[in-house]
DNA sequence: CTAGGGGTAATA
DNA sequence: TATTACCCCTAG
């Protein structure tokens, strides 16, 4: 594989780039080599993350989205690496929500439910659990049967037709998407810094440090930003927010990423700053300008504006920063928000990052709150029953009316008991001062008639 | 994952 | 302003 297609691919994948964009075509263009190799399986499973994430994005969970989950298992497998528990939620979730679309007449038997439930559930679940898949969790068979039993059971039908899935399989799916991105090691160029900065730094003569940054050749440069990229806690966050999320315009940006603000950073890139880099040979700086000059013209492709009014000597920088970035999609409930579900991604900034030795940052997001949603009688029961049979055991609980619960998270349920503890303790209180109570229960109603909607009679532990 | 602190918006 | 329900963050 040629080392320039493979730097480009991978940074094109790892970057937050064009949701139209097919990666899987990226990847047939480049024409890579030996597709069983680790770094084609790496590429590989780069591009499938991304497809996915470019799905959120457009807000197409489909079963499309099925079939990458499917192949990320396979090329997953084809790597030893163990299936996680977020991959089989996001399969099961997104099965439930594809099957979910068709449940949109009033009865079962009107339109494609039963199509749909042939397709996923019978045919495309049925080959999964011939070949033993991992995807198939108890989540799954429990969604399979509560499906099959919606068709005969038109109250079922109806309480799963009126649940948000979505939301549920949007949020797996994003969990997926940042434990595999977390997954995926050091990028190429991040791992040629990574040893060619071990190197220099076994050899390092100390001293010498060089205060005059400005002249340094755009090779040197782009080197340094990359090794303290990749080996050192990143201290310069401020100065990359929206260098990396704002396409195009952050791409080529410089302004002031240069001033370090760590100490410890200044110490250890100190000795290696120097006025020339003597361990970088004539094939690093040839290879790294090559890089550079493929990089801006593919740059300018995208994004012509891009490659006007800006010094190229410093153009590298952030072509070497190839901090993947997870897709967070906000976690809306509602269907009244759900076209909101990729605007994270637009606002994303990797301005707090928390260095790995990769390099990696994890951007802090601004998140967009989910919209406020009250409790419904059904949801309050069933989290009273279920405390009575789990306890304080929410995610049990959850696990157990996963229809119910399709808009609620463990934390929600938790939340929801100490309101309702302090509502029951209310109660209780002015009971034992006698007469009156009815009366002011009936305040209390009234005063909280639309929060609370239903009062199970439950005891608490 | 859970518990607990705290923020926000609605309401009285 | 106080109270309430819901939501979010984070320590352990």
């Amino acid at each position: 594989m040629e080392v320039f297609d493979k730097w480009v691919t991978e940074f094109f994948l790892r970057r937050q780039n064009n949701p139209r964009a097919s990666s899987i075509k990226l990847i047939s263009a480049m024409q890579l080599g030996d597709s069983h190799s680790p770094d084609c399986l790496k590429l590989k499973i780069s591009s499938v993350l991304r497809d996915i994430s470019n799905s959120l994005i457009r807000g197409t969970i489909n079963e499309g989205t099925l079939d990458l989950l499917e192949i990320l298992e396979k090329l997953l497998l084809q790597q030893h690496s163990l299936l996680m528990e977020s991959h089989k939620s996001a399969y099961c979730w997104t099965a439930a929500e594809c099957t979910l679309r068709f449940m949109w007449p009033l009865l079962a038997s009107d339109g494609f439910f039963t199509d749909a439930l042939e397709r996923i559930w019978t045919k495309r679940i049925g080959i999964l659990k011939e070949s033993g898949s991992d995807l198939v969790s108890h989540d799954l068979l429990k969604w399979e049967t509560d499906l099959k039993k919606a068709f005969e059971d038109p109250e079922l039908y109806q309480r799963i037709r009126e649940t948000n899935i979505r939301y549920t399989a949007i949020s797996f799916l994003n969990q997926l998407l940042k434990e595999q991105w977390a997954l995926l090691d050091s990028s190429s160029q991040e791992s040629v810094a990574q040893r060619r900065f071990l190197k220099r730094k076994a050899g390092n003569v100390e001293g010498d440090i060089v205060e005059n940054r400005t002249d340094r050749n755009a090779v040197d440069e782009s080197t340094r930003r990359l090794e303290s990229d990749t080996i050192d806690k990143d201290g310069n966050g401020n100065n990359r927010e929206n260098a990396s999320d704002v396409e195009g315009a952050g791409f080529l940006e410089n302004g002031g990423i240069d001033k370090m603000n760590s100490a410890e950073e200044e110490q250890t890139m100190g000795a290696q700053e120097q006025e020339h880099e003597p361990s970088l040979d004539e094939g690093d700086q040839m290879a790294a300008r090559e890089l550079k000059d493929y990089l801006l013209e593919i740059q300018g492709h995208v994004d012509p504006s891009t490659s006007q009014g800006r010094e190229p000597n410093n153009a590298i920088d952030h072509s070497v920063n190839v901090t993947p970035q997870p897709t967070r999609v906000n976690r809306t409930g509602t269907g009244t928000q759900d076209h909101n579900e990729a605007r994270d991604n637009v606002n994303e900034k990797a301005s707090d990052s928390q260095g790995t030795l990769s390099g990696r940052v994890r951007p802090r997001l601004p998140h967009v709150r989910r919209l406020k949603k009250f409790w419904t009688p059904e949801e309050v029961e069933a989290l009273t029953g279920g405390v009575k049979e789990y306890g304080k055991s929410w995610k049990d609980i959850k696990n157990a009316n996963p229809a119910v619960f399709a808009e609620r998270t463990e934390v929600d349920l938790k939340d929801k008991w100490r309101n309702l503890v302090v509502y029951y303790r209310t109660l209780n209180s002015l009971g034992a001062k006698g007469s009156c109570r009815q009366q002011k229960e009936q305040l209390f109603k009234v005063s909280s008639s639309n929060k609370t909607p239903s009062s199970p009679n439950i005891s608490f532990p």
